[in-house]
DNA sequence: AAACTTAGTTTATTGGATAGACAAACTAAG
DNA sequence: CTTAGTTTGTCTATCCAATAAACTAAGTTT
């Protein structure tokens, strides 16, 4: 019983996700190609896809074009046969979407989190969630999970370990969110999410190996290796922010010195710009699109020093691409230069061959598209093991 | 033909691999425990086994105690039924092996490269291989394959992109060990080797996550994520030597600037040693043995740095364990103390709970038997494959 | 010696994939 | 409009691996 072993339910399980696979990729297609592109023999593929009909999964939508013989009936996904709930819980907002199976929002709400208590906050994300699901369309699954990000170290059992900017310590979410819903529910840190939504929806489509840095107050990371969210040991990993690019640096709260997230994130760059008088991101956004001398060499230098740590992941890790995601992929107009050219002069000649530099897609949807996408994807293992 | 569909056959090889699994790890154990413990049925298990028994892997080695019933025929893995050639190709050396299937060293053979440059390095290195191969005695498989860690940087397909100590560009020795010898050969960087030796036979036995730091003249890491090795887009990940830790200290040959294998390596041990009259490592650890303050102190500042891009390493990753080898695992009784300190000053608190801090067992074997062990895994994977 | 235990094999059954035959539905050429 | 050829999708017989259950073999315990 230690090992999963290898039956007849096995094969159909590996097989109907292949087909499905199909389905969602390749938009409307017949028994025919499946079994042509797969391999699977057309008989299997009838067999299966008749399983996925059954299921309310798929559905026949008429017939396509024909090249000289019997026309195809075309195979479709249905996407509004279940609904997933999504969240990102920042330190100062709540952003929830409703989707449907394929990601499309549905219904998205977001709103200023005024208590950050956790019981104030978790009440409020609960109302949220509510909302959201009373939004949900009949359907054949109706709502098939809930994911939530949050800005803090997530432990596998889905109990929030410590979240700085939020002051939370040991909130068991992922208990409070099932006894309250009786949904699955997966909790999981922000840059995991945002990795996630970026690799699924964003500009990482496709990618296999991708690193999402996601840089707001502070900076984390999602690593996404051979197409899987790679969780260390604890499951969690990726606190790139506090890798340290000088090691005799500015000391760090969490007891290191010189981590990246003290040079490169929101909070490095507000530091810096309170002398000038500014006080937050948005206006100094502003000031950089005036033209602002003194704005533009203060995200210069945040440009340079995110460059550094860029070129530090595109050494260790030899992926296909990197994000930049969060609030400060909004500076991109006057960091984008600046961290390439600094990736270009540091990182290993090699490895510059391939890597991509990117910034988020999704923009402030990343996490909460990723959050929506675990659920989606809980869902299908679900089904398919069935 | 894209995808691997799912077909009796692959069940078939998933058990088979579940049973050999079992056999090789469970010393002498019953088909009746095999079932047992696997879950799969009885005449399943006979099946299988028979099937290896036919095929030379396995051999009933007579029968074990009873508790009150028929004796159990105890099954056993024939290690002897192939050989598996490993070879370390060092900057200055070249160390092989022939070991059986279970990774047992049969022969060995090292020698000092005397000529660096490619053609005369792979003479040799073809050389000792035949050597090797003339060593093995008569079995059923017969040799294997070939591993061969190598100092540099290797795509792909087997061609050494950059060695630097060895000044190699461009090198294409799998396609050069492939053609003399007609046999499953696998190139990889000697970090990486390191790492898989060490998981498979040395201080990371069975531990699913693992970084193993080569410090030796330069650094270099192998990754083991989930067990398995990861390798980068381009085949060429880990190379954390060249992790800046001091964004603005010593330039580097790579281009970047304070490198990690600038503060913590042989190399930069040795060129603070050349002012105290000393130009290897072997005289440093011998006055370090004889409690030179001087070069304590020494040692000590490698040990620190070492310690602050481990505590890079295990923020990052998470891992359950770190392992430092070749040749500055010699000096571990001068450095583990500080290592540590430095670690647990630096990592985050949550990270540290669960890692360990080890050296490596093999010494500098470590990449010898990762090569060997490389040659062996291929050819369970061809044989399960049939 | 009888009753019980445990190991491993044999037998019949199940369920999924498959090749090949086939029917249905179409195009195109004469 | 007929006929030949093509493509789609289903049906049927077969294969094969795993399995449960019966069975044989070979012990131990009372």
């Amino acid at each position: 019983m230690t090992t999963p072993t290898g039956d007849q339910a096995l094969i159909k399980r590996i097989n109907t996700a292949i087909v499905l696979e199909f389905i969602l990729r390749g938009a409307p297609l017949s028994r025919a190609q499946i079994s042509e592109q797969s391999g699977l023999n057309k008989a299997t593929v009838s067999s299966l896809v008749q399983d996925l009909i059954d299921g309310s999964l798929v559905k026949e939508t008429g017939t396509g074009q024909s090249s000289g013989g019997r026309k195809p009936v075309m195979l479709e996904f249905i996407a509004t046969s279940g609904y997933a709930i999504g969240i990102d819980l920042g330190v100062n907002y709540i952003r929830g979407a409703l989707t449907d199976l394929r990601g499309g929002i549905v219904a998205e709400r977001t709103s200023s989190l005024r208590h950050p208590e956790p019981e104030a906050a978790v009440e409020q994300l609960c109302n949220c969630i509510e909302a959201l699901m009373a939004e949900a369309p009949a359907s054949s699954y109706g709502i098939v999970g809930i994911g939530v990000g949050v800005p803090g170290l997530v432990d596998d059992n889905g109990t929030i370990l410590f979240a700085p900017n939020l002051k939370w310590r040991d909130v068991p979410l992922l208990r409070l969110l099932t006894e309250r819903f009786a949904l699955p529910v997966t909790i999981d840190n922000e840059a995991n999410m945002g990795a996630l939504g970026e690799q699924k929806y964003g500009a990482g489509r496709s990618i296999s190996n991708l690193v999402y840095a996601s840089v707001g107050i502070g900076i984390g990371t999602g690593l996404i290796l051979n197409k899987t969210l790679y969780k260390g040991t604890s499951g969690y990993s990726g606190e790139m922010g506090h890798l340290s690019i000088e090691a005799h640096g500015k000391s760090c709260t969490c007891g290191n010195r010189g981590c990246w997230e003290m040079y490169a994130s929101e909070q490095a760059l507000l530091e810096q710009a309170s002398s000038l008088g500014f006080e937050d991101l948005e206006s100094l956004l502003a000031a950089a699109a005036e033209g602002r001398q003194d704005v533009l060499a203060l995200f210069s230098g945040i440009g340079e020093y995110l460059g550094v740590g860029i070129a530090n992941i595109v050494n260790v890790f030899n992926p296909d691409a990197v994000i930049i995601g969060n609030r400060m992929s909004q500076a991109r107009p006057w960091i984008e230069g600046i961290v390439r050219q600094t990736v270009t002069q540091r990182a290993l000649g090699f490895h510059l061959r391939k890597v991509q530099i990117l910034f988020a897609e999704l923009g402030e949807r990343s996490s909460m598209m990723g959050a929506a996408e675990m659920a989606i994807a809980g869902f299908f293992s679900r089904v398919k093991a069935t």
